[in-house]
Parts: C-alpha cells; sequence; structure tokens
DNA sequence: GCAGCGTCTTGACGACTGTCAAGACTTTTC
DNA sequence: GAAAAGTCTTGACAGTCGTCAAGACGCTGC
C-alpha cells in the first residue's frame, strides 16, 4: 500500500514476478520438450535458480504447468486483434489473417505444439482439464472476431456456428503444424492458400 | 513351409501372434493412461505376462509403441467403408457418416484420444514421426473416399482438396472427443449437426 | 531320460523423478 | 549492528522407470 513508487514495488509484486520468470522458463522448456519429458530440474536448467526454488513459488508441479498455461493465454488472445482492426476490407482481412497464421506458425511452432499437447493431455488428465476448456473458450472467441468481422466486411451474414468455425481452422491449422514441424517446407504456403479457400466458405453465398 | 495346416501353426506365426497379443494389452492401457504415463509393468499387468516379456518380443520400448500405432491403423482404415458402399443418395451417406462419427465417438474415446496423444507427441519425438505420417495420410484417404463417393451421389464436383477436407473435419472430431470426455452430453449431437452443415460445403455450389 | 531350444519370470541395476527439510545467504526492520 | 523475515541452495528421501542378465519352466526330438 504504501511505498510504492516506480522503483521499489511490494513483496506480493515481487513475488508473482518471480512466478512469471519461473513460468517463462517453464514455458520454454516445455515447449522444446513436452509435457511429460519435462521435469523440475529442466525447468530450473533454463532459469537462473536451482531445482528446489519450484516448491517455494509453487506448491505442485501441476500448480505450476496450471499457471504457465494461463500465463501463455495471455500472450496468445490478442494476436489478431490487429488484424480485425486495421482491415479494411474482406479480401484485406483475409490476407492478413493468412499471413498471420503463416507468421505465428513459422515463429512460434514450440508454443503451438505444447498447447496441442497440453490439451490432448486434458482428456487424460482431469486437473489440466479447468484450465484448457477456459483457453479453448478464449481463442474460439478470438477466432469468431476474425470471422465475424469478416462477414461484417464481405456484407454478407456468416453461415457458421462459433464453435465449427474455430474447430475447422483448428484443424487446418494443427495439420498445417505437424507438416511445419515434420519438415515440410510446403505446409506453410498450404495453410494460407487452404484458409482463402475455406474462409468464404463460412459466409452466406454471395447475393449474385 | 511344411505342417502348417489348420491347428498348428509355425513358431513365426506364433510369435506374430504373441506380440499382437501384447500390443492388444498395450493398447488398451495407453488408451487409459495415455502415452506418457504408460509403462511397460502397466503394460504387462494388463495382459497375461509379466513385465519382463516385453523385450523379449521387442527391442525397445518405443518398438512396442510404433508396433502398436500401426497394429491400430488396421483397425481403423475401414471404419467408414460400409458408409461409402452401402449408400445410394448424398443424403444418405451424409446420415450415415455423421451417425458413424457419433458411434466412433462414443464407443472408442479412449482409442482415439490416443491416436491424438500419439500424434502430438510425434511433434516432439522424431521417432514417432514416421509411423503418425503414414496413418495420417491412410486417414486422409479414408476421409476422401467418403467425401467424393458423397460428391457422385451428390452429382457435384468436389471444392476441398483431400488434405484440407481431411483436416477440417479431423478438427471438427477432435472438438467432439475433447467436449465428450469433458463430460459435455451435448458434443455428439454438436458433431452430427456440424459434420450436415459441414459436408454440402465441400461441393462446389449446386447449379440452381 | 536327457539334451536342446524356445518361452517366460524374477530380481536387480542405474538413472531419473517430485518432494521436502535443513541450512546458507540476502534483505529488511528496528 | 543485531534480529527477523524472506529467498534460495543443497542434499537427501522414496518411488518409478527402462533395461537386462540369470535362471526356471515347458516342449520337442532323439
Amino acid at each position: 500500500m504504501a511505498g510504492t513508487q516506480t522503483v521499489r514495488r511490494s513483496p506480493a509484486d515481487k513475488h508473482d514476478a518471480r512466478r512469471n520468470q519461473l513460468a517463462e522458463s517453464a514455458l520454454t522448456t516445455l515447449g522444446e520438450l513436452g509435457y511429460a519429458r519435462t521435469s523440475l530440474r529442466e525447468i530450473a536448467n533454463n532459469s537462473e535458480f536451482s531445482h528446489g526454488v519450484v516448491h517455494y513459488y509453487f506448491h505442485d508441479k501441476l500448480e505450476l504447468i496450471v499457471y504457465c498455461v494461463r500465463y501463455y493465454k495471455a500472450q496468445c488472445v490478442t494476436r489478431y486483434d490487429a488484424v480485425v482492426s486495421d482491415s479494411t476490407s474482406a479480401e484485406g482481412l483475409l490476407d492478413a489473417f493468412a499471413a498471420k497464421l503463416v507468421e505465428t506458425l513459422r515463429d512460434e511452432a514450440p508454443m503451438h505444439r505444447l498447447w496441442y499437447d497440453l490439451r490432448t493431455q486434458s482428456m487424460f488428465e482431469e486437473s489440466l482439464r479447468e484450465a484448457v476448456t477456459m483457453i479453448d473458450a478464449t481463442l474460439q472467441e478470438m477466432i469468431w472476431r476474425v470471422v465475424s468481422r469478416y462477414a461484417e466486411l464481405a456484407d454478407r451474414p456468416t453461415a457458421m456456428a462459433p464453435s465449427a468455425a474455430y474447430a475447422v481452422l483448428d484443424g487446418l491449422f494443427q495439420q498445417a503444424l505437424l507438416g511445419h514441424i515434420a519438415g515440410q517446407p510446403e505446409a506453410l504456403d498450404s495453410i494460407a492458400s487452404q484458409v482463402h479457400g475455406l474462409m468464404p466458405l463460412m459466409l452466406a453465398p454471395a447475393p449474385s
């Protein structure tokens, strides 16, 4: 309460800062190794601390993982906001959206395979389910902002429910990620053209 | 070569039979626990053998897993063949296909979450990649047989590449599986109606 | 019955894991 | 500057894992 100036921060803030610092180290490790092969010692090795410190800031390994997942969400959710707000035509939005998809696929593949890993693990481990369900809903909203804005710019109503639109685009993205990681160079171009072909189908037929 | 009658089988056949028997025990365990949490001892517990026998029939844990994945494929690949061959109209095929999707989702959820688990793990573990890529291609062909037959019956050309059609339907299926396992009762009805809405979009617009 | 072979069990090994307690080091407080 | 509180390291624990060697069991051919 008192003394929280620019330099000096409250102990609670510092505590949270350390948790975030550990979360970032953990996310790096998780993105490299995947959920199953990531140990607390390996996470600590990728940070500037020793392995015991994790239990000072997190009660559990699971608490750390869930914290990481939620922390990661905050970075994801605004990814396409610029695409939505900056586009002035349906075609322009589509191009920008596809380009952003390709960019995120190329630059953040480890984070995305981690997401798919965690989502799949939640089918086996109930403790992950709540966080995963919440993020999945957030991602669906994110996609829907793109699709509904696309419909608005095209002056045509949407022809698909938000959940279906998300599932379908997610399927394309996941396939592209798989191909990209497997070393197929055509995966990036492929996702772009597939998205260009698919998005118009999400709108009601144009009044011709 | 000699003496292979109805009753007596060659040692090589018996060897293969044991491998398949172990593969089935392994698949049961993998479907319950997932790739990461499945140990060789647990697999052996779900069979009538002890944990050491695995190393008699398989060199590695990984060799067992890959063998399982390939073994599992043989059961998958013909799943929708009856749908394709028995349908006489586009609407009939669509209904049968959607019903089969719901049935497989309801009755074989563990096997499918295992498939998604292994496919995701292949993004981290290269040794799984070859088998996964091969199965993915086989599944894509399976889906394409459905879609192209659907187009044939509807007397309209397809408007989507095989890979896109597979990715899109796979996305819907995965979302439904996730919902179903998370205990959402509406997941089964939802996938049926979503597929009904999506499949017509895979064909070129009807000449009206 | 005995040797030989294929099959399977048992028990052990080294490595790795999450967890936690004991204490060292640093910072804050009075 | 001493005491107290907060922060971090070290080392150990119990457990699990994949792997493998040694040997037991059962079957076949002689």
